[in-house]
DNA sequence: TACTGGCACGAAAACGTTTTCGTGTTGAAA
DNA sequence: TTTCAACACGAAAACGTTTTCGTGCCAGTA
């Protein structure tokens, strides 16, 4: 076991300065031809690499963007990690990759741990409970540090900083739509409570849809579910003594539990009753029947955000800074949950 | 915008050391009670947090581990990485992923950015291009360098290190002795190509099941894919003109598609045909039929190899290092597309 | 008074870089 | 021969810590 390779072993092992070698390394013309490429040589055969932790200590940038999310078994968030990751690598940076759990504490720890010199900056999607509370200390704190912070998806409105969101209306809009294009007269939603922001807004677009059609808003087929737990069972309940035609339903999951209710009332889906989803998972694409789904499009929302993030973060702070707020266009993936327009 | 807080700031603020600050603030008793107490209100009021990097040099420790790993869009990968985050968190740990996308040459440059001080270890799954070229010179390196390394899931015989798998060969002749004791005579595999070690694995499971219950083993009823584009329609082929009435797949993609093929056929699952999958994901779980499937508890294997690295960790060099190989045990999970022992 | 010891604190090195500013040597021009 | 660039290199500071080793001062003792 050999111990990394320094500039301080290389400079003693060929008796010239720390300084000598550093810069002949970077190709510095200060250094004569031949130190240069004696000591160019030595290090490429002894496969000298810089430590990075020196350099970031010098620099006072650590080349890597840490990424916190709600959870990470979840298709959706897992794609924006992707994306992140893809754009990041391109542009030399590492990713630090935190779990919040949902839990605001978590969350707040995960930020003061990677605020103190780990990251230069944040990717982040706000944790349920901390949505709840509408606590934004913590992320106020590390933007009046000069640390550049992209939140997407679950945004906090109130937070000046760049955006990264899908429009969750339009989103909810189009899904329902086209439920009514292909036919739905009865169509209820299965959302989240209001203080998960893309619950609220996709229920106004549901809202907005049936407006634009002159259809009654009935409150009374309006499903809002608090824990993801209990999902199935209060689907269940809900459809039962519930006569509808259509279901646009805020995520995978919902969706998938309310088709399952329905074909065990034993009636067909799309034919009786038309389904569509939120989120594009593997799920959705591989049930039976597949789903048609509003895509949100994950992989190139982190890849906004990268590009975002990283930006902000070489952009000379004399450069006058202002925020912006990327929208992410939802797509409908049409599949065999609901019915072809005639 | 503040810039963050240092010792020296501190300490020229109050008029003292350097040195004085920072041994009152680690609670020295050299430092005389009044002005340990003046340095920590001041400390506490202004938020001090020491810097992390400026640590890090100074201790040649990150505290954050690296994990690498093939693909993050894969439910089994992200449970072990969630298993990891929490036990690196209540260690202290953070948690820097990187994607190999299974490329060997990114594979290898993730571990050389990380190497270079921004990481104490690695946990790694290698990539599939790494194991069909059986190069693992990288991995070489950083052990050599001191750096502790654990291998998970997909692993290299020969590299001496940590290792956290499962017991892929019994996995899969559990799966495959239920199959048999549910009535199943002529069974289907449905694995990849043999360089993949979890493939090759499998299938001696499934050859022994087969063996040990006096079943010959027909090569013909074994379909082994390398690419996971064409999965679908190469299962699709193989199972029209064969006539099984088991299916033993080594993933749960596989697993899915074999589902189809069959109802598309006019066949029952799990009527005229039981399936059996690898790997417990959500799309087993909600699919209909739900999936039998082996489990391999992802999240299990992610703290046990945070365990062991973080144990190698802060370990004493002076203690001789041996290598554990931890198996972390499958278990079978009884559902929907098998039948029930009689 | 002269020592000794303990207390409270500071100076400096170290981690591995980069970079600014010297400085000694050389060659050529005056 | 002197002078002055140009050249090739080294010393040292800086990034923010921790830690070892002083060191000045004061009280107590002989």
């Amino acid at each position: 076991m050999k111990p990394k390779l320094t500039l301080k072993k290389i400079a003693k092992e060929l008796e010239v300065s720390i300084s000598t070698v550093s810069k002949a390394l970077r190709d510095s013309p200060e250094i004569g031809e031949e130190t240069r490429e004696k000591i160019k040589a030595f290090a490429k055969h002894y496969n000298y690499k810089p430590n990075n932790i020196a350099l970031s200590l010098k620099n006072r940038k650590t080349k890597t963007i840490g990424i916190i999310i709600p959870e990470i078994v979840h298709h959706f968030f897992t794609t924006v990690i992707s994306g992140v990751e893809k754009v990041a690598n391109e542009m030399g940076y590492n990713v630090l990759v935190c779990l919040s759990d949902n839990s605001f504490d978590k969350e707040v720890l995960n930020m003061e741990m990677l605020a103190n010199g780990s990251t230069d900056g944040f990717i982040l999607s706000l944790a349920k409970e901390t949505m709840q509370k509408g606590d934004y200390h913590h992320l106020a704190e590390v933007i009046n540090q000069g640390m550049p912070l992209v939140l997407f998806d679950r945004v906090a409105e109130d937070i000046s900083c760049d955006k990264v969101i899908i429009d969750d209306v339009t989103g909810g809009k189009k899904a329902v739509q086209h439920l009514i294009d292909t036919g739905c007269k009865r169509i209820a939603l299965i959302s989240t409570v209001d203080y998960v922001s893309v619950g609220k807004l996709r229920t106004h677009g549901y809202k907005q849809a049936l407006a634009e059609n002159n259809i009654s808003i009935n409150e009374d087929l309006i499903l809002k579910i608090e824990e993801m737990e209990d999902s199935e069972a209060e689907i269940e309940a809900f459809l039962k003594d519930r006569e509808v035609d259509g279901i646009f339903a805020v995520n995978e999951h919902f969706a998938i539990s309310a088709v399952k209710t329905v074909q065990e009332q034993g009636k067909k889906v799309p034919e009786d009753v038309s389904v569509i989803g939120f989120t594009d998972g593997e799920l959705s694409k591989r049930f039976i029947p597949s789903l048609t789904t509003v895509s949100q499009h994950g992989m190139r929302m982190g890849e906004e955000s990268a590009r975002l993030l990283i930006e902000k973060l070489e952009r000379t702070p004399s450069e006058e800074d202002y925020y912006k707020t990327i929208i992410v266009e939802t797509g409908l993936v049409l599949r065999n949950s609901t019915k072809s327009k005639k």
